[in-house]
DNA sequence: AGCACGCCGACT
DNA sequence: GTCGGCGTGCTC
């Protein structure tokens, strides 16, 4: 007899695949299905993979237990989504239907919130009512609270457990009963949302609008949009309105967003436009609880919410039917998953929608090479929006050299130029606000010699030699060359040469001083620990309680406060002397972003951009707004240095308490990745990772280039699958790296 | 010979 | 992950 079986997935990291028999009495069994199984003597748990018919095996398959789930609870699109993500970036399946389900929904048991509801069923005669208020007063007050609540009424309002017992005692007469009933956690129920009305397009948004609503030809599949629109542009009102569009059309929309905590106004506009569909908005984050996420995630897959907007991990959210995928700052980093399955959002983002057939949208006004380099590429359409809306002008962007200021100031930190104080004591005195800015990841030190600027590079990477203190050496993070570092500049002869530093404290103590009558906040991980301190600090800063803010990367994106007239970026060198080579096109995002924060109001914005090395292009490219000036120069020098987006960069690193332990595990990979290493692919050397020691462990690294992710990918999760690691060292590999530290 | 322990491979 | 087979080595 013809019987069908079913290839499981079994929970576990054992990654093992097995065909079970399929009983007729589970009815239908479907790809996505969770399923409980026998395993041996005992039951385990898996996900259907595959239905077709039994394969030739010499022995009887076991059958399936039971469906866990009466539905599959991924769809095909998604089990493909989860395949392909599997053989990308080298993860095992396993690990990778773990980020394709919440874990809440993946357990077995569900976890519906119920409360409960107490119903009337009858209302005993006058007589027995008048008897009942002097033998049982509670349980009169309960039967006369529950007819004025219409019939029915929740146990908490009766006042919760004090009143259970005469509840069932009403109960055992026949005069009420006690039902269970769900409610729906809701993450933002204390929140209203006021509607907005669609707003008044301008030309270049009409026609940006038009081309994403466009069809396909018949036949073909629409191709990835990128909307380069400039600061201020009106980007999320053109998302807005497509968005519309298609849940008009009985679709469904995704909206996916760098991170829920930082990007608050997005949110907030979106479920402000749609409140009168409320309830068919879902918001996905990692603040949700559990529960909450449950409750989100079960909406969806019902089809009960149609647009939801969420950070990364919402690209796996069980929409039925899409119309439209809009990915918001397409260039954050954010997107980029650091825990396996380290997948990219934005990529799959492309993927799934490739998959679902349906529009997506990828938007920023510093799009990421990789997605820019598609546009001219000819596989993804080029929508560009160059003017800011109600006519706001674009800032002006001033460059100091603060090998200049160092001079004036001799002897003394150079952390103010004369320029900025200058601009400060004039926006202040006319009652406007000032953003000072302050990148602290120089933690990764270069070596840079005051005087000239000059900074020690690789030669063969033309990234940043790194300072290691314990040997006194200076280390190229992408292929390992080595050397000894010099008691001079290499430039110029000049014996200063030096690491340079300071934070966003001593920023403060000096702006405290030079502007004693200011109102001056700073912003940081330091002083934004407390829950909301972050929200409040930016709230009294709209309400103009504050003058200045000091902040770090925390306030470069996404906020809008029309009063700031000045931004200024104290050492826009922190973040391009780094050991990375997106080091210069992170530089010019961010002062091309932070500068955005200028001038978003009527009256016109300035910024002042303090640096060492004024003629770097992502310096001079961002002052003149010239992103495709920028681009050109960049994709150049990747190119040259065969840097992505012309191919795929991937890092294998290891960690340990024990730092020999770590370093010793590299040297043993390495080693064997070396002996049957494919001709395309490069591979560098096992080094101490530039954050050598992070959380207690330590850290080591090896960089790893090719045309071909996948080849790489498989490659490596080969003969990691070979060696297997000591208990006490940890092998993470990461496709498509974005962070090398 | 009898039994505890730990490694390693199989699990449909 | 977890079970159980089997080899090692120690004890009765």
């Amino acid at each position: 007899m013809e019987m069908n079986a079913a290839k499981v997935l079994i929970d576990g990291p054992s990654e093992l695949v097995f065909d079970y028999a399929i009983p007729e009495s589970l009815g239908e069994v479907a790809v996505g299905c969770r399923v409980r199984i026998p395993l041996r003597n005992r039951n385990s748990t898996g996900t259907v993979l595959e239905v077709g018919p039994a394969p030739q095996t010499n022995f009887t398959l076991r059958p399936l237990h039971s469906l866990i789930d009466p539905e599959p609870l991924i769809t095909p699109n998604l089990m493909k989504l989860g395949k392909w993500l599997s053989e990308y970036y080298g993860t095992p399946m396993e690990q990778v239907m773990r980020a394709l389900l919440p874990e809440s929904v993946r357990q077995d048991a569900h976890s519906e919130k119920t409360r409960k509801v107490v119903v009337l069923e009858s209302m005993p005669d006058e007589e027995a009512l008048e008897k009942l208020k002097k033998r049982a007063p509670k349980q009169h007050v309960i039967l006369t609270l529950v007819k004025a609540a219409a019939g029915q009424i929740s146990l908490a309002d009766l006042g919760g457990g004090s009143v259970t017992a005469s509840v069932k005692s009403l109960e055992k007469k026949g005069f009420v009963s006690l039902k269970s009933e769900a409610v729906r956690r809701d993450p933002d129920q204390d929140q209203e949302f006021m509607e907005t009305s669609p707003l008044k397009l301008n030309a270049e948004q009409e026609v940006a609008l038009t081309e994403i609503l466009k069809e396909p030809k018949e036949g073909e599949t629409k191709k990835p949009i990128l909307l380069h629109g400039v600061t201020g542009s009106g980007k999320t009102e053109v998302y807005l309105q497509a968005v519309q569009h298609h849940v008009d059309q009985g679709k469904s929309a995704l909206i996916l967003v760098p991170e829920i905590s930082l990007t608050p106004q997005t949110v907030q506009r979106f479920k402000s436009r749609f409140a009168a569909l409320q309830d068919q908005v879902a918001v996905l984050h990692s603040h949700l609880s559990q529960g909450e996420r449950f409750d989100e995630w079960h909406r969806i897959r019902k089809g009960e919410a149609k647009i939801v907007i969420g950070a990364r991990s919402a690209i796996f959210a069980p929409l039925k039917n899409l119309g439209i995928i809009v990915v918001d700052e397409e260039h954050e980093n954010t997107y980029k998953q650091e825990t396996s399955p380290r997948y990219h959002g934005r990529d799959i983002a492309v993927l799934r929608a490739h998959l679902e057939s349906c529009c997506i949208v990828l938007g920023s006004a510093t799009p990421s090479l990789e997605t820019y380099q598609n546009t001219l590429k000819g596989k993804y359409t080029l929508l560009n929006m160059t003017q800011r809306v109600d006519n706001q002008t674009m800032p002006i962007i001033r460059v100091m050299d603060m090998k200049i200021e160092a001079q004036k100031q001799k002897g003394r930190l150079a952390i103010l130029s004369d320029k900025l104080r200058v601009s400060m004591e004039a926006k202040l005195k006319e009652g406007e606000q000032v953003i000072l800015f302050l990148n602290r990841r120089g933690f990764a030190r270069a070596l840079q010699c005051p005087p000239c600027g000059h900074v020690c590079e690789c030669q063969h990477c033309a990234i940043p030699l790194t300072y290691h203190r314990g040997d006194e050496r200076l280390i190229c993070h992408m292929c390992g060359y080595q050397t000894i570092t010099p008691n001079k500049c290499p430039a110029c002869g000049d014996k200063a040469i030096k690491l340079q530093g300071y934070g966003t404290e001593k920023v403060e103590e000096v702006i405290r001083k030079v502007f004693p009558q200011s109102r001056i906040a700073r912003i940081d991980t330091d002083t934004m620990r407390r829950k909301n301190a972050l929200r409040d600090t930016l709230a009294k800063f709209k309400a103009k309680k504050i003058d200045i803010i000091i902040g770090t990367q925390m306030i470069a994106k996404g906020l809008h406060f029309p009063n700031v007239t000045l931004v200024g970026i104290l050492n826009a060198d922190l973040g391009l002397h780094v050991p990375d080579f997106r080091a210069g096109e992170r530089t010019f995002q961010l002062i091309t972003q932070v500068a955005g924060r200028a001038g978003r109001g009527e009256l016109e914005g300035e910024v002042v951009i303090q640096t060492f090395t004024p003629h770097s292009p992502s310096i001079q490219f961002a002052r003149h707004h010239d992103y495709v000036g920028y681009a050109e120069q960049e994709l150049q020098f990747r190119g040259q240095f065969g840097y992505p987006p012309f191919t795929h960069v991937a890092m294998l690193g290891t960690r340990s308490t024990h730092e020999r332990r770590a370093e010793f595990t590299l040297q043993n990979l390495h080693k064997r990745l070396k002996a049957n290493l494919p001709a395309q692919i490069e591979m560098g050397e096992p080094m101490p990772s530039p954050l050598t020691k992070a959380h207690g462990q330590y850290r080591y690294q090896l960089m790893l280039k090719s045309n071909s992710a996948r080849g790489l990918s498989q490659y490596v999760a080969r003969v990691l699958k070979q060696t297997p690691p000591p208990e006490d060292v940890i092998v993470v590999f990461d496709m498509d790296a974005m962070s090398f530290f």
